[in-house]
DNA sequence: AAAAAAAGTAAACCCAGGCTAACTTTTTCT
DNA sequence: AGAAAAAGTTAGCCTGGGTTTACTTTTTTT
């Protein structure tokens, strides 16, 4: 069974953040966003079009599938809340909580991410 | 400069470990306290010795340099403060924790870091 | 409608960090 | 001391995920 990984995730993320802000998504929109070289952003694409996570017609916009789409969310919820926490609970600039964020997002397990939640919701802010 | 990858660091750290609980610190220990093949780890140990991190005779044992055994402190408290933080506030398995310290001690920005110090030292547990 | 600019793609390359297979050196056991 | 086992190394390969260069297709501008 195919896993992505975290690059991967990164991609799902942006084409989902890209379009709830109403953007265009193309492949210079993601590969801008992600400070990437268009070709990576390329083949990238190409990948989560095989693995039907995104549809694209030829030189055409770019678009989660109902898959592709359920799994950004899962990364990004993720994202939401641990920046959250680190921000809002550890005190970690704004900035610095986004980063931190987008690099573990990726491979906290599920129990953390839970403690993470359960925190923000008990010992409520 | 040279720039440390998550993967040194790793092997940095268990040797580190492996010094400190006065075990043997050779190529086969190393690897299997990575999970990780003996040319892989001959390799990373190569690098390390270029960089003047850890020392080693031929077909010897493997010692840190002074400045290795910085690096493998700093990331080791990293790592206990880390997963001490997850057990205790976050309320994450022991081994979990363990677990998810490991991934990120070596991506987490020192700013969060230090969010995570300061609330093991104020909220006292 | 032609020219210029922008978007997308393809090919070929690089690097980190794994791996196996095969070899050498060292250690241990009989 | 010689044979067997263990430890370490070397060479060559693979994969993910970047890169640049050069190309094609599409869009925009004049």
């Amino acid at each position: 069974m195919f896993c992505l990984t975290s690059s991967l995730e990164d991609y799902l993320e942006i084409i989902y953040i890209l379009s709830e802000q109403g953007l265009k998504v193309g492949i210079t929109d993601i590969a801008k966003a992600l400070v990437v070289s268009k070709p990576s952003a390329t083949k990238a694409i190409k990948i989560l079009k095989n693995e039907n996570l995104v549809s694209q017609e030829k030189y055409g916009k770019i678009l989660l599938t109902k898959e592709g789409e359920k799994a950004a969310v899962a990364v990004y919820d993720k994202h939401k809340v641990i920046s959250k926490f680190l921000n809002k609970v550890l005190g970690v600039s704004e900035k610095t909580a986004e980063i931190d964020a987008c690099k573990i997002e990726h491979i906290l397990s599920k129990e953390t991410v839970n403690g993470i939640k359960n925190y923000l919701e008990n010992v409520k802010m």
